[in-house]
DNA sequence: AAATTAATTGAATGAACATTCAATTAATTT
DNA sequence: AAATTAATTGAATGTTCATTCAATTAATTT
């Protein structure tokens, strides 16, 4: 039948480096040409396995948006109750791993992007359903277990939310460790208020 | 002395036009050729005005960050108390005047800019700074009154403000107006709850 | 070994871009 | 009217870009 197709791992290797770039030099300014180089291929094979810089970019996205979902990656050490499980995404959630995880000029490139290319902003919108349609569930098996008293678990899951991408907006900006640790921990303090744990 | 010039007029003419060519095709795909066409001269004369693109989207963002000031644009009739002026204010923030004032797709590709250019970081820093200063300044007035009761003014300005910018981060993806009302009531219910009026 | 299929290269294309520079036109002052 | 200063134009430059296409190389099967 030919030779073996390379697709799934080699597209995966050139989003991997297309996103490299996109973290040095911006979004705007990540080319097909640089990732190129920087793959060691020639831009012609980036555009074998794309089509167009357009898909390319549909593939960051996707890349992007699945790290999201590590949110709720959670040990199983932390698996007693749904209490704990709820503090440890709330913990990860508001951690520095988000930073790491996530390069914040690239994520408001793709955000921007989302608002004017109908296609990216259904990924977004299903991604962020999923979030808090995640969170509601695990609030809800505390609310179960009487464990929280909230009123509306997915107004609360969807404030959660709107709490952590608006402390991030602004954390994105501070330099200094301390003012964004201290941000950091009066956000989550605030989430966890929401909560309204017995 | 020769003839007068003509400069700030002309560039806040540019930064206008050029505006309207990020908010039609993104700020990525603005172009300087694009905006001489729309503004009907030369590009070579947007060069003349700016020296460079760069200094150009300065421009721009000054122009957008400008604009934020407007939420504390309270009209007299609304200065009767403290209160009043601060109500005024949370609704002028979350109002659908917001989105008239903001292209969102352009006010995310300027909030990725700031976080790879420490110029337009600082500009971005120092506003925010002043609008929870401002808010600050107004909850203050309040808790003098004895119209509500807070710990921490400054703490509360900024929790509100968190709040502003992931709302609009959640809205921006909605379409269905339905929707995107009920939302910001609800987001905008939150943001008084945290005043904790008497 | 021949046939098949995919990977990969490399050269070429044409478009769009920011920027430069010299020349011209239009105000304004003396 | 002469001098001055700025506005404006238009052509030119060189770069970068995404994309195309034909040719070649490398696996894999029969």
């Amino acid at each position: 039948m030919g030779r073996r197709s390379l697709k799934d791992a080699r597209q995966k290797e050139i989003i991997e480096v297309f996103y490299q770039i996109a973290k040095q030099e911006g979004l705007e300014n990540a080319s097909l040409a640089k990732t190129a180089e920087l793959a060691g291929m020639n831009p012609s094979l980036i555009i074998h396995y794309f089509k167009t810089r357009e898909q390319l970019v549909y593939g960051l996205i996707e890349f992007i948006l699945d790290r999201y979902l590590q949110i709720f990656n959670v040990p199983a050490s932390a698996n007693s109750t749904p209490k704990t499980v709820l503090l440890k995404i709330i913990d990860n959630v508001f951690s520095n791993k988000w930073n790491i995880l996530f390069d914040d000029s690239v994520s408001y490139s793709c955000y921007a992007l989302a608002l004017r290319d109908e296609t990216i902003a259904g990924r977004y919108r299903r991604l962020l359903e999923t979030l808090r349609k995640n969170m509601e569930q695990y609030i809800r098996a505390c609310k179960k277990d009487g464990l929280l008293q909230v009123a509306n678990p997915a107004v609360t899951a969807d404030l959660i939310f709107v709490l952590v991408d608006g402390a991030y907006y602004y954390l994105s900006l501070v330099k200094d460790e301390k003012e964004y640790a201290a941000g950091l921990k009066r956000y989550k303090k605030q989430a966890i208020a929401l909560l309204n744990f017995v």
